[in-house]
DNA sequence: CTGAAAGCGCTTACAG
DNA sequence: CTGAAAGCGCTTACAG
């Protein structure tokens, strides 16, 4: 058994010596390429096991088309949903041997789309995941366009030319939540609005409204409040709504935080929740099963998003399976209600029978 | 002017051609090379801004020594300080044009040590920072040292030789949050303990205890419970410490999610925190600030370590900076007191004065 | 201060 | 089913 005197790791040509053949099988078998004799395959997985060999990603990279890197964007890493994306994204990447790079950017960084192109021109990765609000940022999308690096967006405002996006059901999902409340029994439901900039907080909003409307209730202009997704706004929003005349019987608010701003004013204020007011969230963050009563709210599929998302930007580099149709480009998936203990019946009253409820439908 | 014919992207020795030097004048000038005509560097400087020319990833690794790619190793995405650690590493890798790739790993997962084999087999990254508890798992430990790769461990139980260690003083601020509840004239201070097999609890119990011997305070056993760093876990110790015939005045846990735990308990309770209950935690997670009352903890500097754990690894790849000195090699940065709203006074006495507790120093 | 040559470890395009 | 040659775009080691 001869000593191993170099330090170095073996390459695709010790492979090849070793097992006797030449590197472009070493490179058929690693490739997983048809059209070897399956006996000189496992003639070569045999040595590569010995040798413990590992293609090397640059060399691959610098003679081939793949680079075998995906980029995910994010802006802020304390979103509840980054942390989904990232999760998804990676163990999907490592199934397909695959690795993921990460970046934090400002969304109003004055030198945005070069700091992006930066990143692309030196990696060029195989594609590029953005998320929320980056995947709606001209000088990002700019950068990426010029550089033809394939792109999946999550959840954006609106659908970009030449980029697949992966999505989850907005409107849907707070028309749910609403009829929930309103199957509890509520009538007066307050609404916390999101930031006007962020894609979500329109269709949450149309989806409160369509609810409502569905089932004959008025919507109090008074009871709805403008937010920003943030923890403070929904202290702010929850110091409007609960010291007025007539409180509302519970409060739906765009994302999670929000909700918890209204769940610690309405604490701080000595109201029992849901007995006195019934809170729903949006997001199911990590917080939204940290407190008492937890909340309820919307898990959105973000670890299955990312997982789609580099799924298609995979399938973009094989030359070896079709492209995708334009409708696989842009894809929409099941979100899940969670409900918990935030909210119940309102006081006053019973809740209406759900058979009530339901005849609307 | 010519019509730019070729879509791929500038290389070298497009640069090298327009600017008429040799392409190893202009890697010297992108490496910043010292000893190279300031002309002669102007030259090149404006051809490659002219053609936004950006040396290759793969072909520099390939090439030569290093990779420009830095990994990050976490095991629970949802752990307060990850997203930190991956903020400040990711914003310290582009200032020196390094990446970071993510990678998820379980703790105890089978095939561990070839996972992450995988990784720097492929990517060859200039370095790896790990956070707990991956940092004290023997079996990533083992294919990073076979692999030669540079690692830099974040907050590990013990440090290991031939790797740097960044951390913080854990037991010292575990004394301080003490100190200050004792200071507010706290004397039955409960404990709960994080998960055994994590590094971080046996030094924040330290603390505990060094504070209350400091100050001639009586530790009641009954007053410490065992926890497993989990929300749940701390809703349990609550069960246990809040039904006594005499509760603590005060409760410290070793992380915020136990803390919170405590706080949602109490608040089934009945009691008012921190009127009736004062209540500590340890790590300034998200959820910390959005409760009520927000929770007193200790923010640790985890976006400040995982700066320090780049630029070791960055200096560990460069020729031309000498070595890090052993002592170096291990670094304990500061921590920080936050103070909120969930830590008081007890309610049936009024807080013994400073000076008091002072002069006990 | 500058450059010509070799080579990093793979894949591509082609030939048989 | 298999292989020899060229080349990807840089850095290294060396020469001047």
């Amino acid at each position: 058994m001869a000593l191993n005197i170099k330090a170095s790791p073996p390459t695709i040509t010790d492979v090849a010596a070793k097992a006797g053949v030449s590197i472009k099988t070493v490179s058929r078998v690693m490739n997983q390429e048809a059209g070897v004799h399956a006996q000189t395959r496992a003639q070569v997985l045999k040595v590569v096991a010995e040798l413990k060999y590992r293609p090397k990603q640059s060399a691959r990279s610098l003679a081939g088309a793949r680079s075998f890197l995906i980029g995910l964007l994010y802006y802020d890493p304390s979103a509840a949903f980054v942390g989904g994306v990232q999760q998804g994204a990676t163990l999907r990447c490592r199934e397909a041997g695959y690795h993921l790079v990460v970046e934090s950017l400002h969304n109003d960084a004055p030198d945005l789309q070069q700091q992006v192109d930066r990143m692309v021109s030196a990696l060029r990765p195989d594609g590029m995941i953005l998320t929320p609000p980056l995947c709606d940022n001209a000088q990002v999308l700019k950068a990426l366009r010029e550089s033809h690096t394939p792109c999946v967006l999550i959840s954006p405002a609106r659908d970009v030319k030449g980029m697949a996006s992966v999505r989850m059901d907005d409107a849907g999902a707070a028309e749910e939540i609403t009829n929930l409340l309103i199957s509890l029994g509520h009538e007066r439901i307050a609404f916390i609005k999101g930031a006007t900039d962020q894609a979500a907080s329109a269709p949450r909003y149309q989806g409160y409204l369509r609810a409502m409307k569905t089932h004959h209730l008025a919507v109090d202009p008074a009871l709805v409040h403008q937010g920003d997704f943030t923890f403070a706004s929904g202290v702010e929003a929850a110091h409007h709504l609960l010291s007025r005349r007539t409180r509302p019987g519970a409060v739906f608010a765009s994302n999670d935080d929000m909700a918890l701003g209204v769940l610690a004013s309405a604490q701080r204020l000595g109201l029992s929740v849901p007995g006195d007011l019934s809170i729903a969230g949006f997001d199911d963050s990590n917080a939204a099963g940290l407190v008492w009563p937890p909340l309820t709210t919307v898990r959105q599929p973000m670890y299955e998003m990312a997982r789609v998302a580099v799924e298609m930007l995979i399938v973009a580099n094989r030359s070896d399976v079709p492209p995708l149709t334009p409708q696989g480009l842009h894809r929409v998936l099941e979100h899940e209600l969670v409900v918990r203990g935030s909210t119940s019946a309102p006081p006053a009253k019973s809740p209406r029978p759900a058979s009530a409820v339901k005849r609307r439908h």
